[in-house]
DNA sequence: TCGCTATATTCCCAAAATGCGATATGGAGG
DNA sequence: CCTCCATATCGCATTTTGGGAATATAGCGA
């Protein structure tokens, strides 16, 4: 239950469904993320605390750079699900549409400084 | 957008999980409901209200009593697919499992003193 | 070892959610 | 019309959540 509880609470805030949304496209780092939802960095870094507890994401050190990916859902069966389909869900969601429309002229080494 | 949060904001609580859960046994009323849960009557009230307007259930009024069941997700695919995960998910979980067993002891004849 | 930088954590505030008691509503029966 | 009862709504206290600024941490390069 509480992991079933887990999986929810996260996908019940607008934040983190786009999070989920923008990582469907491609790999990115908090610094990417934070840039395209306009959010404070330390929001973004939360935000993805909470999806990767849910096993809704998972994150894979690059030097200083933190590259969040989608998970696999292999250790929970309500995050596979979800997961899943979200894969097709929300694809016509006009602040979805528009946020992927901007993905790719959000790259971190326009960021960060990299 | 809105529609999918107020899905996963619904059941990202305890209590209404139990409520779908139970609902997916039988129709119950709001006593019912509240006694099952251990919970007061507004309270039962405001969390079927939620779940209501979630398009995860439905209600039909019966004289004074008002008959909650499962909705068939017609509205939103979002409540249909949760709704239909929900039949097999969290079937082993202690806690429903100890609700179900309680439920035939639930009726509404001995609570609101029908 | 000493900066420098991306990220995580902490602290605090405002907004929202949850729960309950009290009250309102609305239908059934006399 | 009045009463009674199941349910809905309101008002309030408590807890949880989301957000940002400030600070701590960790990894890279010199």
């Amino acid at each position: 239950m509480k992991i079933f509880l887990k999986v929810m609470k996260a996908l019940s805030d607008p934040s983190r469904v786009k999070i989920m949304k923008m990582l469907q496209e491609r790999v990115m780092c908090v610094c990417e993320i934070k840039e395209a939802l306009g959010i404070a960095q330390s929001t973004a870094s939360k935000h993805l605390k909470i999806l990767e507890a849910a096993g809704l994401i998972t994150f894979h050190k690059e030097g200083l750079w933190v590259n969040y990916t989608l998970s696999d859902g292999g250790n929970s069966p309500y995050a596979a699900s979800l997961i899943g389909n979200l894969k097709h869900w929300l694809d016509d969601d006009p602040e979805v549409i528009e946020l992927v429309k901007l993905l790719p002229q959000i790259r971190r080494e326009n960021i960060c400084g990299g």
